[in-house]
DNA sequence: ACAAAAGTGTTTCGACTACACCCATGG
DNA sequence: CCATGGGTGTAGTCGAAACACTTTTGT
């Protein structure tokens, strides 16, 4: 049996999240953990990302550990196994410039392009929305469906990025699946999508109640950029207004006094204010998506 | 390396979470990972119940993997690796009264006395705040500990109890730490009670968007039941006419039509109603707090 | 001037809280 | 009839959503 680690290496540019993956099939980049090697999980992942990748990680946690047999559909009856812990890394936009060859950065939103819901009409959405919807699919699955793809009078969940990926999965809407019937969004290697699914669904998340937006940016931005990047990672737009004074409400950044000339007035610079982690618990960006 | 799986097992009785612990020195119940043997590692962890405990079961999620040297402290240098992905049983009042011979069920306040703020005052919290809390320690962790066991005016956030442990760990108040300063809780064998924090952590947090306490419940129950349960989970009370009314707004439960005779007025008897997994995406018990 | 983006003020709305109170039973 | 727990009604509170509007620049 082998324990291999998945990173999951994101960055944000022009409001596109973009996805680390190695040449070729789409892949993420991955190595197998050597105990006598690394004190720790997290230090191998650490240690996987600075060799294969030179980049400098701005933060990492863990994800889950897959461990199903036939991961890897080369995988023989009587094989080796596989077992894999996948990580969430995240990397800031300069030190994303810096990518090394042999990997490329992709939009996530290739991977699932029903994720992206920041322009209506969402095309790309709508496909998968009929595929899954159709009168033909088993009731209890399309019920399921219709709950997390925000067909009821329930309104979408962001963060439940894996339960849609697994459903489509279940009725053949991805080329990795057994029986396909169609194929939405580009394929990875392995189960390597899934586990992207569950980065996706876990970043969008802990941008709640964590501040690591501010991994993803450069140390000076404009309330418009800050909400450009939480758009782009929820995949929903924002109200514009509001953001701003909730954001300002809670003490998560601070004027640098700076100004930034745009196409029209222009905007006041902020930066993180690194002591709200030792005022509030949870201090996050609180996002509702707008319809 | 050895990959092994240890499990959590969950199950409440009269208001009391419990843990299954195996005799001796407290540990969880686990066993190696044979991949040879079964097809994924959710299955691994039925396999390992089952064959254990016997015991019939209601609920299972992956929590975490735990991979760091030096986790058994018999571990030796050079010595085989040990990594053990944790899970997350529940098993219902019925069923877990049929526990075998050679595990033991342990209130989980027993290993974490500081979480259950259901009693007003709470001594065993108290004496773990004036711990974190004594001048002398150092500032930056003093106030870590301020906030996150609740001393600001941010409040009690009652599924940090990982953050809680890990915070008691550094500072020497268990007895599993490098330099123990005092020894608040019950210790377990190994890293286990680092896991068991890590579910109770999750089950908090769950029971808020998913109808789990239910797998912990009988099939009928009054609305205090529910109460007591979710109380006992939470560690702390709840406002018993609102939370009849947000539980029955839900319509996560429906009367049987039953009573059942108490030493007041008698109770309604509800049971869980599974349609609405197909009405709503994110059913559960709403508890003051977090989304 | 006017387009474009930043930024402000005010009202509305709804979810949860708190508090007061009534109901049904056993002793 | 009164103690005990079950159960209901309703006003208050607070945070966020919605909407209308002003400000500051470039062309």
């Amino acid at each position: 049996m082998r324990l291999v680690i998945d990173a999951v290496i994101v960055s944000v540019a022009d409001e596109t999240p973009r996805v680390l993956t190695v040449a070729g099939a789409p892949r993420l980049p991955s190595g197998t953990f050597v105990p006598e090697r690394d004190r720790t999980l997290e230090l191998a992942a650490r240690r996987l990302i600075t060799e294969q990748t030179g980049l400098r990680v701005g933060y990492l946690e863990q994800l889950y550990t897959f461990g199903d047999r036939f991961r890897d559909p080369r995988e023989v009856e009587g094989g080796p196994r596989l077992v894999s812990v996948g990580y969430l890394v995240l990397v800031g936009v300069d030190a994303a410039a810096a990518a090394p060859a042999g990997v490329a950065w992709r939009d996530w939103y290739g991977f699932f392009p029903w994720e992206d819901l920041r322009d209506q009409p969402a095309p790309a959405h709508d496909a998968v929305l009929a595929f899954v919807d159709a009168p033909a699919v088993d009731p209890t699955l399309r019920r399921r469906a219709r709950l997390v793809f925000g067909l009821t009078d329930a309104d979408w969940n962001n963060e439940a990025v894996l339960e849609r990926y697994e459903l489509l999965y279940e009725l053949g809407g991805v080329a990795e699946a057994p029986h396909t019937a169609a194929s939405f969004g580009d394929s990875m290697e392995r189960d390597h999508r899934r586990i992207v699914a569950t980065a996706i669904g876990r970043l969008r998340g802990k941008i709640k109640y964590r501040p690591i937006v501010f991994e993803l940016l450069p140390p000076a931005f404009t309330l418009s950029d800050l909400q450009g990047t939480v758009e782009s990672l929820a995949g929903v737009r924002l109200h514009g207004p509001n953001f701003r004074r909730l954001v300002e409400e809670t003490g998560i950044v601070e004027e640098t006094g700076e100004r930034r000339p745009t196409s029209g007035r222009p905007a006041k610079v902020y930066r993180f204010r690194p002591e709200v982690l030792a005022e509030r618990p949870d201090p996050g960006i609180g996002i509702r998506g707008r319809p």
